[in-house]
DNA sequence: CCCTGATTCGC
DNA sequence: GCGAATCAGG
């Protein structure tokens, strides 16, 4: 990917908005946050002074003896910095009455026992990753509208409790197989 | 571990 | 100039 001028722009809007140069690197699309960070620097961009993230680097000089370069398993190419901030389409954000459920259950009537409704982070969309917790929280259309993103354990895009919303068993067919299990 | 930015240096 | 590898820190 190239450093157009219309890229180099947004990465100046970004940065100075003080996104982190992961997030930037994922609305780019194409590069990674190495490839921001040194764009940056490159630039002479303001970095970050030292808000709370990192402090300057005071006289290192590790002249780093490794470096083989080739050693490198060839991954691939440009790693996209993952699937990151995944667009969910508006109808699963909605989750409104008047959505066409078809064959899915409808959402909510159990009283979900436990599980201990979590505190949400208010994240916004391009600060999900791919282990917080994606449930969309108020309308998509309100400007208070966030994400949950609470952590989401085990690779699912939702935190325990939201998980407990979404993937609500029709009948706990566990059980009956726990129980066959256990009779073998 | 997850993340952050900073730096070096082969390309 | 670019950015992966690496470092250093929260």
């Amino acid at each position: 990917m190239n450093w157009t001028d219309e890229r180099v722009e947004k990465l100046k809007k970004l940065w100075s908005e003080g996104l982190s140069a992961s997030q930037i690197a994922a609305q780019l699309g194409g590069v990674s946050r190495n490839a921001v960070i040194g764009k940056v620097h490159r630039l002479c961009l303001p970095g970050r002074a030292k808000a709370g993230g990192t402090a300057a680097a005071p006289a290192r000089t590790p002249k780093r003896q490794p470096a083989p370069a080739a050693a490198r398993p060839a991954n691939y190419p440009a790693r996209p910095t993952a699937p990151r901030a995944i667009a969910r389409p508006a109808g699963n954000v909605a989750l409104s009455e008047d959505v066409d459920l078809d064959g899915l259950e409808q959402v909510a009537p159990m009283p979900v026992s436990s599980a201990v409704l979590p505190i949400s982070k208010r994240l916004s969309l391009t600060d999900l990753t791919e282990r917080t917790c994606k449930w969309p929280v108020g309308d998509p259309m309100k400007e208070d509208f966030h994400f949950c993103g609470c952590d989401s354990t085990e690779g699912s895009p939702y935190c325990a409790y939201h998980a407990k919303l979404a993937y609500q068993p029709v009948n706990d067919r566990r059980r009956a197989a726990a129980a066959a299990a256990a009779a073998r």
